[in-house]
Order: C-alpha cells, then structure tokens, then sequence
DNA sequence: AAACGATGCCCCC
DNA sequence: TGGGGGCCCTCGTT
C-alpha cells in the first residue's frame, strides 16, 4: 500500500499507556504527556521504549480509518526486550535486568543488588568457596607453603587522596602507566593512539607527550634495565620500540607489519612485552599466539618466533619472574595463563597451563618472592595462587570483582603492590558503578588477596569516569591512575601531610570540550593550551562534587 | 544537540 | 568460520 494512501486514510491512534505498578523514571512521564501521536511516532520509538500496535489489521480492513488504533507503550527492558520490569539508571543505581545472570558474578538466579559476592561499601568482597577446601592435606600445605609469610600483616598503606591530575593530557584514552625506576617523580603514560607521555608529576607542569612513535594502541612500557633513560613500547602497530626520553627520539626494534595494511587477518598487533635483564632479551607477543625475542645490544629479533598460546589468540600479558627470571608467565585470550622456562622455549612445553573462565587480562608474579600467582579474567573473578611451588591444579583463591570487558575501554588488570612485604595486597579498577550520596562513582579497589576480603574502595566524587588503568609506586605511597584521557596521582593522606601540602593541583590540557558535562574535562570554558594557566581557590572538599571549578586550567583545592 | 561510528573486542549463534 | 550484537563505556565527528 503506497504510503501516501495510508497517510490520508489514517485512523486516530490512542496510545494506552502501561499499567504497571512500577514507578517511572521522571524522564518516561516527560514522554508519556503524549497522548495522541501521528504516523511517524508510531514507527519511530522514542527513549526505548517499544510502540505496539494493538490493532494493525484496522489498516487493512476496508472501513477506511473508522477503528481508531489503539497502541500500547510498554515499558520494556532495555537489555532484554521485554516488558513488566526495565534496566538502568535508577538516578546514581542502576537496575539490573532480572532475566540476565548477575552482573557481577555472571550466575543466574539473582542481580547484584542481591549478589553474595556484592562489593558493599560498608563490607568487604566476599571471596569465592575454596575448591579444595575440607581436605586434611590441603591444611597442611597451606602450614607448609605459608611459613614465609609475616604472621602479622603490617598495616597497609592505601594512596587515598587525589593529589594532583592532568587533565585531558592524552588524546585518546590511556592505556599503560610506568613510574620511573629511579626518578621518583616520573611518570610515563601510553594511550590508544599510540602517545607517550612523559609527566614529572611533582612539578605538575613538566610535561611531554610524545606522538611520533607509534601509530595505533600502546599496549606496554618498560625501561632499559641498563640505561633508564629509554624505554621500549610494544603497540597494536605491530612494533617495539626504543625511545629517549630526553629527547623523544625513538627507533623501531621490530616491525610485524613490514607490507602495511592488508586486512585484519593479517595485520600483527603487539600486547604483551616484559624484558628479561639476565638474557639480555625483551619478550613480546602478538595478537596470534606468538612470542619473539628482541636483542638488547643488537636491537635485532633472535631466536625463532614461539607459539606460547593458542593460535591465532591474543596474548596480553608477559611477566618475569622476580626472583628466578628463567620462569616467564603468560596469559591471552585462550583463557588460559602459562608459566614458562625461557631456557626452553618451544611450543606446548610449557610448565604450568593455568585454566580461567574466560579471556585472562593479566597475570603476575608476587613482586618480591615471585611465589604467588595473581590473574584478572574477563569472568569477573581475580585468581590467586598462593605458590607456584605448591598445588597448581587449581588457584588457592577466586575473588569475585567487576572489571566486565568493555571495548571501549582498556583491559583491568589486577597489580600487586609492590610495597607490601606480605604480597597480599593489589589494586584494581572497578566497572560496576556504586551510588555514593547520589553520585554514581567507580572505584578503585583495594584487595587482600589472602582473604579476597575489600580494604578500601578510593573515589573522588570529581571523577565519574571508571579508571581500568591503575598503578603503585615501587617506593612511594603514591597510585597513578589513567581514567579516560585523564591521569591522576594519589598519595595517601598520612605522607601528604608529613610533606605540608595543603593543596590539589588539577592541569587541563589541549582544547576543552564544550558540551561534555563530566566533572573533570568539560567544565573549562577556555581553550587555552597546558602552558598557560592560572590558579584559583576552590569550595571546601564537602562541596567539590557540586562545584563547578571556573574557568581555570589550575584548580587548587583547600582541604 | 543528538546520533553515529570506531582496525585495533569478544562471545555466541 | 563469519557475522552480528553487546547491561553500568568513550570520544570525536556529523
């Protein structure tokens, strides 16, 4: 039937409104004041919500437009389709769709307001049951294997406070973030387009970003172990590179992609790098499941490329061990985490192949005694192995966390903090959203990964954006964490006062945004550069969240 | 100002 | 094996 003829002929339609008994949100009884709508309303849904005809066959029937049409606007679900209940934002909560597995722990049967693994505010993550738990021999290893470890845990240290950002530093989001091996106050950070950047956060000002190096993803840093002025980058371009930080100029170790661009078949993308000092060697991995090897003092590829995962899998992370750097740890998209002995490199010969549910983001070694074991699955759970000496079969915990996949945002990855003495705390970003006076907050969570027990969750009610890439110090007390484009330093509040500051020092940088409504980035007018700025007081920290902070690129804020 | 799409994700059908 | 779609995302462009 030709349009024209059923735009003449057309009835009037009613919509009959839903009647269940569930509040609508303010924004649905705004659209709902529409009584009566024409044609196009009816085919174009508004806000989701799902337009049924009740009576379509009136179109068709031959007493032209006399049956007026009556629709019903159903509230439905925005994940699953259906009606009687809706997912979302319920203000600063968000609803969960009680016809999909929980959110966070990913099993059917309840949401995550009602999960058993919650991360509340007030109580700590409950970790998952032990598998092996009830065995007398599982007792005694645990005696056996845990002799090592302090009997009591010296305090930790959380890096709580924000102390200082910069805003709008890179133009894509971030990706990696490494402190400096000796200059305490250095900071370098890799973004998505492939930027390095270069921040002496104690002078907050001293910046460099670096754009010629790479042309696509920056997936990993690390310094030269022998000279820790250059740092070499493994990218999603396909190559590894070595840069001064100086002087910004770089070279290519190693190019996968010799012939361009020939499809995404084809194309080598870098993830994981690691740099083994004794072997004098920088490992890297590609998107297909191969590891090759880079010479330090030739800058040449040796060796024979190694299939250390799944072909045609992606593997994300490499890890020396620190102690015995013979032991190499991997982990990729085939689910599983791999320990190695790079004395023998070859294909299945792996030590130790370390099953998780889904795809592994990270897998690491304690930091000092290189004997436990932490990975960051995409199946929402942190795994812990308490020793690589003792049961591998499988991990000694399961620690339920949000850190969803996400495309667009970079991986989480779950860190030791490489300060504690008894290896048991790491630090990782959260996904889900908690509502905090309102506000819909992501936090960075704090774990002891002996207990799966939440030490602290750091937010500031300023930054709304959810911050996947977090870092600890090696010395200091301090986290750098990369949310979005922005990169923020912590200190914890004890050591920020022994130093007398009394101030934070917020850096917007490049051109601000004029519409974007985030605390952070969008509520500078000017579109002034990072070199010039000025400062201005700001409201007491009570009242941060609701200001808006001018038209300043330095924001001070009195505590 | 809303809508759209993004090499670079990943899962599942 | 390839294509489509995805629950709390993001940012630049149109």
């Amino acid at each position: 039937m030709p349009l024209q003829t059923r735009r003449t002929r057309f009835p009037r339609v009613v919509i009959e409104r839903d009647t269940d008994t569930e509040e609508s949100s303010s924004e649905e009884e705004e659209e709902e004041e529409t009584g009566v709508v024409d044609e196009e309303d009816v085919t174009d849904n508004e806000n989701g919500g799902k337009v049924e005809e009740k009576s379509l066959d009136a179109l068709h029937s031959k007493n032209k437009g006399k049956a007026p049409i009556t629709i019903s606007l159903k509230k439905v679900c925005k994940v699953c389709k259906k009606a009687g209940h809706e997912a979302g934002f319920k203000g600063a909560t968000y609803i969960d769709c009680p016809m999909k597995p929980c959110f966070l722990c990913k099993m059917p049967g309840h949401t995550t307001i009602t999960c058993p693994h919650r991360v509340a505010m007030e109580r700590g993550v409950i970790p998952a049951p032990r598998r092996n738990t009830g065995f007398p021999l599982d007792y005694i290893f645990e005696r056996q294997l845990r002799t090592n470890v302090p009997m009591i845990k010296p305090p930790f240290v959380i890096p709580d406070q924000l102390d200082c950002a910069v805003i709008r530093y890179h133009s894509r989001r971030i990706t990696c973030l490494e402190f400096h091996p000796t200059n305490n106050n250095i900071l370098l950070s890799g973004d998505k387009k492939g930027q390095l950047g270069v921040w002496h956060y104690s002078k907050v000002y001293e910046k460099t970003v670096y754009g010629n190096i790479h042309s696509c993803i920056l997936n990993n840093i690390r310094f030269n172990p022998t000279n820790d002025e250059t740092v070499y980058g493994a990218s999603s371009d396909g190559t590894v590179s070595s840069t001064d930080l100086e002087t910004g100029m770089s070279f290519s170790l190693m190019d996968l992609n010799p012939d361009g661009w020939q499809g995404p078949s084809s194309w080598r993308m870098l993830y994981g790098m690691e740099i083994n000092q004794e072997k004098g060697l920088v490992l890297v991995a590609d998107n297909f499941g191969y590891l090759y090897l880079v010479d330090m003092r030739s800058n040449n590829k040796v060796g024979e490329t190694i299939l250390i995962h799944k072909k045609g899998s992606k593997v994300v992370g490499l890890h020396c061990n620190p102690v015995q750097p013979e032991l190499l740890l991997s982990c990729g998209n085939d689910h599983f985490a791999r320990i190695w002995d790079i004395r023998r490199l070859e294909a299945g010969a792996s030590l130790y192949d370390l099953p998780h549910g889904r795809v592994v983001n990270s897998a690491y070694f304690s930091p000092r005694s290189g004997t436990k074991i932490l990975t960051t699955a995409q199946d929402n759970r942190l795994r812990v192995w308490d020793s690589i000496f003792g049961e591998m079969h499988s991990p000694s915990r399961e620690i339920v966390h949000s850190h969803d996949f996400n495309r667009h945002l970079t991986p989480f990855r779950a860190e030791w903090d490489p300060k504690d003495p008894s290896e048991s705390l790491a630090v990782i970003g959260r996904y889900i959203s908690e509502n905090y006076n309102g506000a819909a907050l992501h936090p960075i969570d704090f774990i002891d990964t002996s207990t799966g027990r939440l030490i602290a969750e750091v937010m500031e009610p300023n930054i709304t954006t959810i911050s996947p890439v977090n870092k600890l110090h090696p010395r200091d007390d301090v986290m750098a964490s990369g949310s979005s484009r922005s990169i923020f330093i912590w200190k914890n509040k004890k050591s920020e006062l022994l130093e007398g500051k009394d101030e934070k020092k917020i850096v917007h940088c490049g051109k601000a945004g004029k519409k974007s409504n985030k605390k952070f980035g969008g509520e500078s007018d000017d579109d002034s550069d990072a070199d010039t700025f000025s400062s201005k007081g700001k409201n007491s920290k009570s009242k941060r969240s609701e200001s808006k902070s001018s038209h300043t690129c330095l924001t001070k804020v009195k505590r």
